[in-house]
DNA sequence: TTGCAACTGTTTCATATGAAACTAAACTGA
DNA sequence: TCAGTTTAGTTTCATATGAAACAGTTGCAA
């Protein structure tokens, strides 16, 4: 027989509950998990590359010759992780490097033919893994996730700098 | 005077273009890194626990007695993550391990009355965090993204396990 | 000049991660 | 009953990660 549980309830003092699975961090880091995985798997399974370094070829695709810290930028990558990618794709012969003219601390670099033909690969590749993604959605649904994950975006780098602030000091 | 570059288009063989801020992917991946880092960084700062940690106790926090299996489960989370997880909480002391009573290789698992503490304490903030998350959105946009994110994860989950069978051969 | 601060990119080091191996317990079927 | 299999959870091992230290280069101000 089940031994007798005393009853609680899952509020808290202010009444409030949660359930981990409505919580919108969980969610937001669980699809993004989901989805990280899969295409990393399909770039790896084709290509041999990663995702930090699919997003290099992905910035440079367009022929584009940029230094390191501005690879960072555009891809939101740490400059350490954006470093150790492109001293992968230096060995295998993905990227090329000329160290920069005018300030020497600084490399430019540049997608070998190699790196271009997976690029030209890739991206229907990718399209189509997003396209099958939202393919439950309708055009207005699709446009209106578009503007939720800028505000939210927007937002979520707001909090990121001082968030003590503006939540309850508990 | 700027060296005359060759004019390359970014179309790729059947003309479609890609540009990462634009790559659902990536801008999930994004957004979810900034979110988890900051609210990893509330936990941390105010109760001294990790994330993995935190989903624990919000899913006993309830008073419930699971498994470790059962923990994984319902955090989304795999059996190494929650071990490790549990056997910090069992450092701290906030957590209640015996092994069952019928199956002795299930722990039954509960949280301790400290853990209970940091959970009443942790649930309006982490609602608040998610409050001020969307405070961006209508109450419209709200529940659409609710019923968005539920559609990209079901479909996310399908595209997991066989991918290759619905995208290009390339 | 030259000495110091700022910047770019790499390396180090300590920790996090996850796949696979492993241990212990519990079923299963002859 | 007792081998073989499955299950729960832990540990091992190889790799990934990121903060901080570092080396080299540039810019600036005295």
């Amino acid at each position: 027989m089940p031994q007798a549980r005393r009853k609680r309830s899952e509020s808290t003092p202010d009444g409030a509950t949660l359930h981990l699975t409505r919580f919108l961090p969980y969610r937001l880091s669980v699809l993004a998990n989901t989805v990280s995985h899969t295409v990393a798997k399909l770039y790896e399974k084709r290509f041999g590359i990663t995702i930090p370094e699919w997003r290099i070829i992905a910035v440079l695709g367009g022929g584009e010759t940029l230094s390191a810290g501005e690879i960072a930028q555009r891809t939101a990558m740490d400059k350490v992780q954006v470093s150790r990618a492109i001293s992968r794709m230096l060995d295998s012969a993905l990227i090329l490097r000329e160290s920069g003219d005018t300030d020497r601390r600084k490399a430019l670099l540049t997608l070998t033919p190699k790196a271009l033909d997976i690029y030209t690969q890739i991206v229907p590749l990718a399209l189509a893994y997003e396209a099958q993604l939202t393919s439950a959605l309708t055009e207005e649904e699709a446009a209106l996730l578009d503007r939720l994950l800028s505000k939210m975006q927007a937002q979520a780098d707001q909090l990121s700098s001082a968030p003590e602030q503006r939540l309850p000091k508990t």
